[in-house]
DNA sequence: GATGAATGAGCATTCATTCAT
DNA sequence: CATGAATGAATGCTCATTCAT
């Protein structure tokens, strides 16, 4: 789980972040269900997590959880998509319109770093439940939605890779070069093992990507 | 998890894992139960696997499961040391006596994939339950042995960077860039979303891993 | 429950049930309410039944249903007492007018178990509902629509036992007498434990009840 | 359910039932559950009895009920197959050696009678949970031991058939012309509609079924 | 040391009913 | 009149752990 003691400014990210995807205003009881759920399932592990806690810390009724989310799945499920998809979409804006391979993958890794750093709970979290909505009813929709937001990137990437530009490798293989150092140290900055944000690195992040692509 | 059918070589591997931790005749029930608390955990995932699964599995009984682990948290923990010790043995003979930057980083990614492939139970496990393990009451423990499982290695590298035969980068990062992109490939795969085993890419991994190290 | 592939048939006898009974237009919401009620009861029980399910089937909003029904009980009551009375009507038409305990007896049993085999969905709901409706608070109201149903029956052969055509036997064991072969039957009947529809045997039981009586 | 002012007397009957068929001193617990499990259901039903109900009212803990009946559905079909197998080994004493219709019919209505009349609760409980066994689990259980109840006096029936002595009826009419009026009756008592107990009739079932099935 | 029956706090989920719109 | 979101008490059941034998 990510520090105790988020800052003011990190919690504040994540309430910002449920504004953009929820603005409705009716749907101010599921917000603040997600919203505490967050926090929740992070401090003490999805299953450790009750209905109850949730209910008690959103402050809203089982039934009303159970009408929203049909079950502890489901806010899960909510929950995880609601943080990849904002993830999602800061990627895809900040690639935008790009057309150099080394271009795009400074972009990614810039963004990538920058959106854990700023979202270190929804960072968390990801990571946490993905494996478990990968093998739940919503697999396949995951699947389909990592393969939307990376395509571009592959794309500019096979290209690369065509007209020599970077070396030939197992097409498998490139997503592990280009986000691998980044999402380990990601992590171990999540778990508290790592004392400077991962945006601190994100320059030295895309030039080892590069260099281990071209060499 | 991993694939749910392992072949038949490779459910054989943990067999011979857990023989050689624990070669002791009267061991055999300890044995037992660790055995298949690893493939249930992987299964089903740690929460959702009951003790009650754990003494139908190995036909033992509930008091003899508590008599050898203490309780439910003792069972992984044991079995998440055994995997990680048998995997530092492995790291360990690997690099023994080698007294080069480059040739550590080929031998350490060689010896990594080798053993991920060769122990995919062991090896979903680890990732599995680290995350458990390090917040429970042997989180200081996990976290020195990991320390002293790469010392050898940082010290190499902390020399070659002071001999300028590396580049200049925060020691936060170094393992990142190490391991990073074998570690990212090693989960896809074990997940079931790649298809070439680990062992098979070790050489460009340590070949990326310099690159991203040198320029 | 009875079979659940009612031919179209009599699935076709209940809905003519409901429109002879709930005949205004404006009552359509409420015929659709126990129509669907009628079959959800008898497939699932009445206790595992939910106003969702209810109104899932009926097309209906839950607001509607308490607004006709008052309350679950509400439902069972009136599927009850329509499903009741077109039975007590059947019966009452049947017998008008005769005069004579022997025909009378095969009147009855003709009628009855006529009344069964066309509506063996109502009729498996009377057995159904009928103890926890006697209990309920239509309960009196229950013991004394039974009891007009078969006044005219008693008086007749109550006069054929002064009259010494029948032997005399307790008043209440009457009833058991003349009815229970039929209603023994039914119940198999609609439990899927007899081939042969009541019906067929209309005269048989009517010949045995009258043999009983007499002898 | 039955008067709920059970005279002291029959609610021993139950007790002595209960032993008779759980002698082993170490089924005590097992046999308290299903002794309040029986006054329970009768009176609230078995749907509106919680677990909690059981719990409290045998003394025994929530585990130990699920320990010995896996579910409530099981304390269920435990509580009806004592119920029905004492009836049966009732019956079966009663017939026993008996080699002539008339008599086997008269020693089956008189023990059929008999049991009901002294084991009313337990009697009620077996019409309450038919329906409920047949269509569960256990139900071709069900249908098989009562194929073997029956059979003996089939058997016997069929002989007085193709000899002649009684009328050339449909199999399947038979049961309903010999237990019908009985078991009409017995239910009536059993709800409190009839004063008289079940047993004060037996002659009189008897006759009446005999001269049913010959005339 | 080994066993497995017993425990009971705790959990996810359901569902009849209400009531503001 | 009609609607359906919201409610929360209540339920069946699980499961880690204990302890008498």
């Amino acid at each position: 789980m990510p520090r105790k003691n988020l800052s003011a400014q990190q919690a504040a990210a994540a309430d910002r972040l449920l504004e953009r995807a929820l603005p409705d205003l009716r749907q101010a009881s599921r917000r603040s269900v997600l919203r505490h759920a967050l926090t929740l399932f992070n401090e003490n592990g999805v299953e450790a997590t009750t209905i109850d806690d949730l209910r008690k810390a959103s402050s809203q009724s089982v039934g009303t959880i159970y009408h929203h989310f049909k079950n502890k799945e489901g806010v899960v499920a909510a929950l995880f998509f609601v943080a990849l998809d904002d993830q999602s979409r800061a990627i895809a804006e900040h690639i935008a319109g790009l057309d150099d391979g080394r271009a795009v993958i400074e972009a990614l890794l810039e963004c990538y770093t920058a959106w854990i750093t700023a979202q270190p709970e929804c960072a968390y979290f990801v990571f946490l439940a993905r494996d478990s909505v990968a093998q739940g009813p919503h697999g396949a929709d995951l699947a389909e939605r990592l393969q939307a937001r990376y395509r571009p990137i592959d794309d500019l990437l096979a290209r690369d890779a065509q007209a020599g530009r970077i070396r030939p490798l197992p097409p498998d293989l490139i997503p592990s070069l280009v986000l691998g150092a980044a999402e380990f140290y990601a992590r171990g900055w999540l778990a508290g093992r790592r004392q400077a944000a991962p945006a601190t690195h994100a320059q030295r992040f895309a030039t080892a990507a590069w260099r281990s692509l071209t060499g």
